[in-house]
DNA sequence: TCAAAAGTGTTATCCTTACACCCATGT
DNA sequence: ACATGGGTGTAAGGATAACACTTTTGA
């Protein structure tokens, strides 16, 4: 036998709005499999670099051309492949996954088969809190967690802070790593049970679809990432058009942070900012008072962009 | 020829507090070579996982354990490595590099021969504020930067921010990873040279020490996401012992971020957030009045801990 | 007694939050 | 006219920044 060596993959959570919400590109396999993200080898002998290997593949898998992207985390673990996603792969090599996250204006419908737009909520339904406290967490996760966590206290506060169990501890919608971790563990999320070979019946869905391998894993960092980043720099451009109403900018962020912010402010915010500039031009399309269309304004030093925005988020 | 495939190599950027300044541990070749970062090999057969692996050749090159332990990135793009960074390596496998930062409550003497604590401002002299703006910045730095920017506004904007050129701008600590990177764009450091093969020579040292390959490029990485977290997880416990007085852990913090800190009102932002309790014990060894000892205060919940510092920093 | 470092108190300012209200359009 | 969403003003509270000052030790 060939002593084992490491095949490098490649791996994608691509992120677009659509039509309120804020969805993430998946494909599922020929034979009705469990979707995935978009994934692909990393060839070392002609790919120069990640990015660029990754921006051709996702764009030969769906079609698709991203802009921003940014590398998430690296998983190497050994066990955290299922065995389909191992299909395929020489020998007993290892498979290293690098996480990318990637960006795009719009959710263009993709040119390759299987490959389909979905909300982020459908695999996280705890993560939004648009309108609400989400239901699930106080009648299923709660219960199960509170039971799981016994008399300790260490477990006891870990999930009363990343749950917002107490009414004193804020929801942080930034943790959604750690939130989907201690699903795992605890086997509430379906993948728990996979891994280890054994059946995944009776746990319910409403917790969130399961994805291919560790890709909910990977996923959850996406987001997560991409929640925090929204704090100190100005990414949610990266997920609009060139115009766009102050309406239209607040709906994107609250798609991605998953929670409804105070209008007034959250305009004082962008505009203290100096993050927009109006365009003078108007959207009549609004159900209501005609609002007027503003653009991102580029401080010139484009990247240089120092600030985030401000999420005041309603209570 | 043997088809090329990826080797895996971890690096380590390792800190702890050694009298004033936060050091971060380099290790030599035998030869004189240039130093670098504690680095090694990552086996698929034997590693589980990348944190063990890490973690037990970092105790095997250096003696030493280390506390806490988080991945940065993953560098692979061709042409990253220096021809001596290669030696070792079979055929032309393509060496991929995860940096991982690590962070030591005490710099113990390294217990393997070419292992060396050395202070951050030995590689990036132009991050240490902590006694003003440094003189290389408006002497070495600036000219040469606005030399290569030119009239091209994106580039002037550029460096403006980056380096705090224009006054109304303030440094912003945790972007060390894209000052390094423009340094290196614009031939500032010497490692660009080398890496295209050309003679280092007639460039000033006074910007920092080169490490080997990209090590230095990692450090940054390391040095910018430890400032960074300051912000929002104290981590800064993590470089210090059991008790200290709020002086230490005040330089301590300054010996991070490079910039001076007001006292009281950083004293006021760590009570508030209440993240230390008092001892009751005193420490006579001050030079002056004698310092109460403090200690961590974990919140039952320990890891959940959601505040970071406030950095009220002096002007 | 003086230098050095610890520790306390007070005020002005800005940002955030919250609340209340007016405006312009389509039906 | 009224529902719908766009847009404005203002006041309260809390966090931050900046100031000056007292206390306790060792040399």
């Amino acid at each position: 036998m060939e002593k084992p060596r490491v095949a490098i993959e490649l791996s994608a959570v691509v992120m677009a709005p659509l039509d309120g919400e804020t969805a993430v590109l998946t494909v599922h396999g020929p034979d009705h499999a469990l979707s995935g993200l978009p994934a692909g080898p990393f060839d070392p002998a002609s790919d120069r670099t990640f990015e660029l290997a990754l921006r051709s593949f996702v764009a030969r898998q769906t079609g698709l051309a991203m802009g921003f992207v940014e590398q998430l985390y690296t998983f190497g673990d050994a066990g955290r492949e299922t065995p389909q996603a191992r299909a395929g792969v020489e020998g007993d090599d290892r498979v290293v996954s690098i996480g990318y996250l990637a960006l795009a204006p719009a959710a263009k419908a993709p040119g390759a088969a299987g490959a389909i737009w979905c909300p982020w909520s459908d695999a996280f339904p705890y993560e939004d809190w648009r309108d609400g406290r989400p239901a699930v967490i106080d009648e299923v996760i709660a219960p199960w967690l509170t039971d799981w966590a016994g008399d300790d206290p260490m477990r006891r506060a870990r999930i009363d802070t990343l749950f917002a169990l107490n009414d004193r501890l804020a929801w942080r919608d930034e943790r959604v790593l750690e939130r989907y971790e201690l699903l795992y563990e605890t086997g509430l999320a379906p993948e728990a049970a996979r891994d280890q070979g054994q059946p995944t019946s009776g746990k319910p869905l409403s917790l969130g679809l399961p994805l291919q391998s560790d890709h909910r894993r990977i996923l959850a960092t996406g987001l997560g990432r991409l929640r925090g980043k929204l704090r100190y720099r100005p990414v949610i451009f990266d997920l609009l058009g060139e115009e766009f109403t102050l309406s239209q900018l607040q709906k994107a962020v609250e798609a991605v942070i998953g929670q409804p912010l105070h209008k007034q402010n959250f305009r004082r915010g962008v505009e203290r900012a100096g993050l927009v500039e109006r365009t003078g031009r108007i959207d009549t399309a609004t159900g209501g008072r005609p609002a007027e269309l503003f653009r991102r304004r580029r401080e010139a030093g484009d990247q240089a962009q120092t600030l985030g925005l401000s999420l005041p988020i309603r209570r």
